[in-house]
DNA sequence: CTGAAAGCGCTTACAG
DNA sequence: CTGAAAGCGCTTACAG
């Protein structure tokens, strides 16, 4: 700034106004201004702008999620992203790749960033960061899982991930199925947790119990979703039909189901849309999640909270009900 | 900070020390800062401390991209944030939909926020900007893409676009196709062009000639895709084999042959890794690309450059082989 | 071991 | 219409 102003020949507030469109100068030392600032290839250092600034509009949210390479995660941020941008927002993402404590550090890099406002796919790990950035003004939205953290009441959009468990799980049972195998994340993930409480639930009022055998939970890459579900349809006393209850776990599934020729034989039912689903023989029948709607309603909610709207926490759970395409309509062979 | 230091009765130097760990400071001082910044919940703003710090460690990179929904992008995300985070850097990542205004406004938005270098995935919309930054010395990494910007010498990191169509056009010739299909992006995106060229070069080499109706381009979704492929398919005079030249268009292209019960007839080759090419009936052959090894490759070229590293610019470009899933094998029917 | 001064690049009041 | 001063929240020299 400096720079330009020696090279205009004026003062650097001249600059300032000019390059603020702020008017009140005269217009030949705006083209004086404009020449050097073009000259110099000038672009103001917004850091130090906003450092003065009494009252700004937002201009950076910070999202933290678990890993962007997962197609639900990308596109609720394509979802945020799209909000952000038609308001002149950038948004900083940061993916946790399921370790907690990333959780803590990534809100605690961006709350000293500064930025207007959070989104975070919590495991509850950043608790105390977040309750004390909340008392200090800072918007904080939950998007997908909903930790509950003491004296913390945060906005919240999400799949109704317990009852599309018990719609997916219902309609295999319609199907005369009995004997259902689960296959879902890790129960210490919130939606994971909810997916499998409604599956249990759908069972047990249905009368049916659930051998612990067919349960089979854990954290994997589809890869390997697609070894341990392949292994598991090698073993004996196979379930009449299966739930997936993740897209990765969802698309292991399809592979060892065609692998093994079971494809026709056993009946499945997923959690999450993938792709291809209803190009693969049969379809694959499935409670899709629209990540990318999320991704908006959960940042709306946010611009709603940084435009100053007052009120208790909001909480936006999504329904979502299977979609036949065939895999889940397989009936029980008895 | 100065807050922090009234609470502790100390002057707001100390507070600064303690914070960074400077030592040099009493331990009953250091305990009383701590104190009050737990109780205060003070987070330093990183912001003004990097506007006086003279020679710091790249904190922030910026990522022009053009939808981080396309899970090619998203891994390409993936692999930089992987090699920024191990260097405690955090990635600002925005969108251009394939606009290519926007691509300027986003490396101007990131310019302003005084990113340590630049990853975009570039139509040269931004070349003026850019050449005055790489000016100025911040190191900038074409990825995907290679524009031509006259005086202006970048490291780039893409696929051997040209190759893998070349690969894939051949493919399909080796299994007597003389009349392929050809459906892509528009041409006017640097990787499409280049796919496209691939094709007709490996074409008219093997003394082939093709008629606009075989090469229908354009940039849409994968539903899209779906219809575009499907109405080409229910036309007269079908090709024998088919080349999709990304990945969107290989999902329509899938989708379609499987509706029109044409999947065993017509050949297909695609460019660009999908989802469970190989559960689909017949598996989908296709030219991968490693999208998250081209991101990490991107920044780890971009830090190099960051650390000092001189001398013009590299270009790593990845050639891909086909992998044979079933698809492209399918033999030519006189 | 601790603090008062100057400055990063800009903006927000105030004068002229 | 234009400029000299003070300050945003911090750090980097310099004193004590």
């Amino acid at each position: 700034m400096r720079d330009v102003a020696a090279e205009a020949g004026v003062s650097f507030k001249t600059v300032s106004r000019v390059v603020n469109g702020e008017g009140g100068v005269s217009p030949k030392l705006v083209t004086k201004v404009e020449a050097a600032v073009a000259q110099l290839g000038y672009r103001p250092d917004q850091r130090a702008r906003l450092l003065r600034r009494s009252i700004s509009a937002p201009t950076t949210i910070g999202f933290v999620l678990v890993d962007v390479a997962n197609i639900f995660f990308s596109n609720l941020l394509r979802g945020i992203e799209e909000v952000a941008m038609s308001r002149q927002c950038l948004v900083l993402a940061g993916s946790t790749e399921g370790v907690v404590e990333r959780e803590r550090q990534l809100v605690e890099t961006f709350v000293e960033r500064r930025v207007a406002g959070l989104i975070v796919v919590s495991w509850g790990a950043a608790a105390d960061t977040l309750r004390s950035e909340v008392m200090r003004g800072t918007p904080v939205v939950f998007v997908d899982a909903e930790p509950e953290i003491p004296d913390l009441d945060i906005d919240v959009v999400r799949s109704d991930h317990r009852a599309g468990a018990i719609a997916a799980t219902r309609h295999l049972l319609a199907h005369g199925h009995t004997d259902v195998a689960y296959f879902g994340d890790d129960p210490a993930i919130f939606s994971a947790r909810l997916r499998l409480a409604g599956f249990r639930w759908a069972m047990a009022d249905a009368g049916l119990s659930v051998g612990s055998e067919r349960e089979v939970t854990g954290s994997h890459s589809h890869q390997e979703w697609t070894d341990i579900i392949d292994r598991y349809l090698a073993s004996t006393l196979l379930p009449t039909a299966i739930f997936t209850a993740q897209n990765f776990v969802t698309l292991g599934a399809v592979r060892a189901l065609h692998h093994r020729g079971l494809r026709d034989v056993i009946a499945h039912v997923g959690f999450d849309d993938i792709d291809l689903a209803d190009a693969v023989t049969p379809g694959v029948s499935l409670v899709p999640q629209d990540p990318r709607d999320l991704g908006r309603r959960a940042a709306l909610q946010l611009f709603r909270r940084l435009d100053g709207e007052l009120g208790p926490a909001v909480r936006q759970i999504i329904a979502s009900e299977v979609i036949a395409r065939g895999s889940g309509e397989i009936r029980a062979t008895t």
